[in-house]
RNA sequence: UGACCCAUGGUGUAAUGGUAACACAGCAGAUUUUGGUUCUGUUAUUCUAGGUUCGAGUCCUGGUGGGUCAACCA
C-alpha cells in the first residue's frame, strides 16, 4: 500500500503547473555575498535545491551582488563551501553583476516607453515626498522630463558625470499607490565604488527590485522562492517583467526560519563577531552554517531538520530542541563510542594488583555492529565522573555511594569502601574493591546492579581540552527586550565552559573534525584547531538526560 | 489609521467541503552493561461572531490577534 505523500504548498504549486503542462522546474538560491550563511539560509537551500532535485529540475546559485560597498569575494567563497558541505551542487553559478549590461539596456527601454525617469531630488526629498503608509506621496518635479532628456541624463549618470546622490533613475508608476513599493521605486543609484567583480566599470548600480526579477527571467527561473517579507515586492517584480515583456518568472513566498535562544539577522550576527562576543563567524555557538559545522553538526542532520520544520506561510519559532533531536538521530547511528571523564574523581581499586594492566574489549557502536570493537586499558587507579558519586544519595540515585556498588562500563563491579577527603573536607579519592568474577555482565553470586558508569584508567589517560557549549542566549526570544535594552543583554554568560578532561588513550590521536559519543556525556567533535597529540574537543550536544529531570524534581 | 500576508495541541506541520492526524516536547510503562537507543501506551488542537451547506479547520462577511511595507540595503 502506498501512503499518499504529503505535499507542502510549494510542491502543490509545482504539481499544479506540471498538471497544466508546464513540467519544467528551475529554482535558484540567491544570496548577497555580504555575510556568512546561517541555518535560516540552510532551510532555503534545502528548499530550492530539494525542489529541483525532486522534480528533475535545476537550481542555480546566483549571487545578488548589486551593492558593491557591502560585498566581498570572501563571502562568495564561504557561501559556496557551505552549500556544498550541506550536500548540494548548483547547476550554474551566476552573478547579478553579469547582467549589468542587459539591465542597463532594459532601463533605457523603459525610459523610451516613458516608464522611467531621472530624478534630481535629494535623498531627503525623495523620502518625504513618498508619503506614508496612510498618506499618498507627491510627484517629483522631474517626473515629466522628456524621454530625450532622461536618456541623456541616464547616459551621463553612467558616464560618471554626477556625484553620489545627485540623481537616480526611478520607475514611473504611481505616487499614490497603496503599496509603498510601487511609489516610483528607485531602479538605479550612483555609487562611485569598485565592485568585487566588475571593478570600476560601473558607477551606477541597479537596486534589488529592479535586478532580481530580471535576473530570474534571464535565467528562465520558473519558481523564484523567497521569504515572506518580499511579499509586498511581488507586484513590482511582476511590473518590471510585464513592462519589459520578458520571460515570466514567478515569485512565491514562504515563512523564514526562526529558532528560539538565538538570533538570525545578519546584522546582529555581525555585531556578535565584530564586538567580540564570539570568536568569529564559525564560533561553535553561532547559528551560522560554519559555526554548526565546527560545533560538530552533520550535513544530514541539518537536512533532516529542514525537512522536519516543513514549509508554510505562517510565522514560526522552532524549538532548538528539534534541531538537537535531528542531530542525535544522525549521530546515534554513526558516532563511535568512547569514554572520557569530564570532571575526574580518582578511584583506587585496592584489591587490583599494582602495576598491572588489563585490556578490556569495548564495543565501538552498539547501533552499528560493523563498527567493531577496541581494547581499552584498565588498572588499579581509574577516574570516574564526580557527579557519579554522592556521599548522601537521594532516592533513585543508581550511581556510586558509600557502601554501594556500580558497574564500570564494559568492566567490573566495584564497591565503595572508603571516602578519602583532603584538608578542606573535599572528596579527594574513593577506595573501592572490585569483583573479579564480574566481567561480561556477570557477578560472583548473580546479584544485579542498576548503575553503570564510564571510567578511564588513570595511568593511561590522555588529558584533553574540552569546550562545553550552552545556548548563546539565556532568553527564548533574545530580540524581545524591555525599553532601552538590546539583544546583547540576553547573552548567556555561561555559554562556554572549558574543562581538562581525562580520556581513553585513543582519543589523543583524534583528527580534526572526527565525531564521537563520549558515553553518557554527549556527542563531541575534534575541533578545527585540534591536532593529534594535542586534542581539543567541542561538545556538539548532550545526550538526552532523564536522570537530570528526576534529580530536578527531588 | 492604508495595502498585503497569516491564524489548527506547548512547538511545528498535515487534513484539498465528509471520522482533526503526524513529528518534537510532556507523562506512564517495558527493554537495556550508556538514566542513551528501541518499543508500547497516554495527555493535549481548529482565534471569534455570523453566513452558505445535509455537512465547514477548509468557502463567504465582519471582528480580534500577529506579521510585513515609508534604505539611494537585499
Amino acid at each position: 500500500m502506498e501512503t499518499p505523500e504529503k505535499l507542502n504548498f510549494l510542491e502543490e504549486i509545482i504539481e499544479d503547473s506540471i498538471r497544466s503542462g508546464q513540467p519544467r522546474v528551475h529554482t535558484r538560491f540567491p544570496p548577497e555575498p555580504n555575510g556568512y550563511l546561517h541555518i535560516g539560509h540552510a532551510k532555503s537551500i534545502c528548499l530550492n535545491f530539494g525542489l529541483a532535485r525532486k522534480y528533475n529540475g535545476k537550481c542555480n546559485l546566483r549571487f545578488d551582488d548589486t551593492n558593491p560597498v557591502k560585498e566581498d569575494v570572501e563571502y562568495v567563497d564561504s557561501i559556496k563551501e557551505d552549500i556544498q558541505w550541506l550536500g548540494f551542487q548548483w547547476d550554474g553559478e551566476y552573478y547579478a553583476s553579469d547582467y549589468f549590461d542587459q539591465l542597463y539596456d532594459w532601463a533605457v527601454e523603459l525610459i523610451r516607453k516613458g516608464k522611467a525617469y531621472v530624478d534630481d531630488q535629494s535623498q531627503e526629498e525623495i523620502r518625504t515626498t513618498r508619503g506614508t503608509v496612510t498618506q499618498a506621496g507627491t510627484n517629483s518635479p522631474w517626473r515629466d522630463r522628456s524621454v530625450e532628456e532622461n536618456l541623456d541624463l541616464f547616459a551621463r549618470m553612467r558616464a560618471g558625470e554626477f556625484k553620489e546622490g545627485e540623481k537616480v533613475l526611478r520607475a514611473k508608476i504611481d505616487m499614490a499607490h497603496p503599496n509603498m513599493l510601487m511609489r516610483d521605486p528607485l531602479m538605479y543609484r550612483i555609487i562611485h565604488a569598485s565592485h568585487h567583480r566588475t571593478g570600476d566599470r560601473w558607477c551606477i548600480y541597479p537596486m534589488y527590485d529592479y535586478a532580481h526579477g530580471e535576473s530570474d527571467s534571464i535565467e528562465r527561473i520558473t519558481h523564484s522562492i523567497c521569504t515572506l517579507e518580499f511579499d509586498v515586492h511581488r507586484p513590482l517584480y511582476d511590473w518590471f517583467i510585464n513592462e519589459l515583456g520578458i520571460f515570466p518568472s514567478h515569485q512565491y513566498e514562504f515563512a523564514r526560519l526562526n529558532i528560539n535562544y538565538t538570533v538570525m539577522s545578519k546584522r546582529k550576527l555581525l555585531q556578535l563577531v565584530q564586538q567580540g562576543y564570539v570568536s568569529g563567524w564559525d564560533d561553535p555557538r553561532m547559528p551560522t552554517i560554519c559555526g554548526l559545522r565546527r560545533r560538530g553538526y552533520t550535513p544530514s542532520s541539518i537536512r533532516l531538520f529542514a525537512e522536519k520544520v516543513g514549509v508554510a506561510k505562517r510565522d514560526n519559532i522552532i524549538d532548538l530542541g528539534l534541531l538537537e533531536w535531528c542531530l542525535r538521530e544522525d549521530l546515534n547511528k554513526t558516532a563511535l563510542r568512547r569514554m572520557a571523564v569530564l570532571n575526574p574523581l580518582k578511584v583506587v581499586i585496592t584489591n587490583f594488583p599494582e602495576g598491572q594492566t588489563e585490556w578490556i574489549e569495548c564495543v565501538n557502536n552498539p547501533e552499528d555492529p560493523e563498527a567493531g570493537t577496541r581494547q581499552v586499558p584498565f588498572s588499579r587507579e581509574v577516574y570516574i565522573e564526580q557527579e557519579d558519586f554522592m556521599e548522601e544519595p537521594p532516592k533513585k540515585f543508581f550511581r556510586l555511594a558509600p557502601g554501594g556498588e556500580v558497574r564500570l562500563r564494559y568492566g567490573y563491579l566495584i564497591k565503595c569502601n572508603e571516602v578519602v577527603k583532603d584538608a578542606d573536607g573535599r572528596i579527594a579519592e574513593l577506595r573501592c574493591t572490585y569483583d573479579p568474577q564480574s566481567a561480561h555482565g556477570e557477578s560472583s553470586d548473580g546479584r544485579k546492579v542498576k548503575g553503570i558508569i564510564h571510567w578511564v584508567s588513570a595511568p593511561h589517560a590522555a588529558e584533553v581540552e574540552v569546550r562545553l557549549f550552552d545556548r548563546l542566549f539565556a532568553a527564548e526570544a533574545p530580540d524581545e527586550t524591555p525599553e532601552g535594552g538590546t539583544f546583547l543583554d540576553n547573552l548567556n554568560p555561561d555559554s562556554l565552559k572549558v574543562v581538562r578532561a581525562q580520556a581513553e588513550p585513543s582519543l589523543a590521536e583524534a583528527a580534526a573534525g572526527q565525531r564521537f559519543q563520549f558515553e553518557r556525556m554527549g556527542y563531541f567533535c575534534a575541533d578545527l584547531d585540534s591536532q593529534p597529540g594535542k586534542p581539543l574537543f567541542n561538545r556538539t550536544t548532550t545526550l538526552k538526560d532523564s536522570w537530570a529531570k528526576i534529580a530536578d524534581k527531588n
